[in-house]
DNA sequence: CTAATATTTAGACATTCTTCTAATTATCGA
DNA sequence: TCGATAATTAGAAGAATGTCTAAATATTAG
């Protein structure tokens, strides 16, 4: 759970995860929304990977990024229990 | 909504909530939860002050911190939009 | 196979964060 | 009023974070 606050704490990686709502992208896609270089980009993606908000999976040349929506309800309902109850 | 976010992002900040759950506390009952010194959790308590997560009162020698409930609703609905829809 | 494109990795740098000790402010009890 | 207790503030040190450039890896097109 750590690593999921630890995520959501950055503005760019909230930011990831609102475009990833409207559908799998690919990272030069992604990239189009922001200023960072590639390189960034790519570490903002590890860290909501690691976290489990994001999976991967390479079509061809290019490597989609979608959100883990699974995990993502996880989040919200451990948020709720974590806030009231 | 960033200080929010950030607030969270460390693990004894949300631990100092969660013990805020069960009631008022005074800083000095508070710290008997944790290993680090009195300004370290002083400085803890500023940052979830200055995210609107608690509010403080002073009862004599005493300050007491409690959860801010309805701001913390708000942040729970913001969370639910932000996954969600 | 080679060149081009997409993405990640490595290494560096500046900023922010967590923590500490020491000093300061606020309040109470004798 | 003075000393003790409660809490915050100031300043410093080390770790973690966000960003960059340059190099490396993976895949496709010709």
């Amino acid at each position: 759970m750590d690593s999921v606050f630890k995520a959501l704490s950055d503005p760019h990686r909230r930011d990831i995860l609102k475009i990833l709502k409207k559908g799998d992208l690919s990272v030069g896609e992604i990239a189009t929304h922001f200023d960072f270089t590639g390189a960034t980009l790519s570490h903002h993606l590890d860290i909501l990977k690691r976290a489990n908000l994001v999976v991967t999976e390479r079509r061809g040349q290019f490597i989609f990024y979608s959100l883990n929506t699974s995990v993502l309800e996880d989040v919200l309902l451990s948020f709720s229990s974590f806030f009231s109850q």
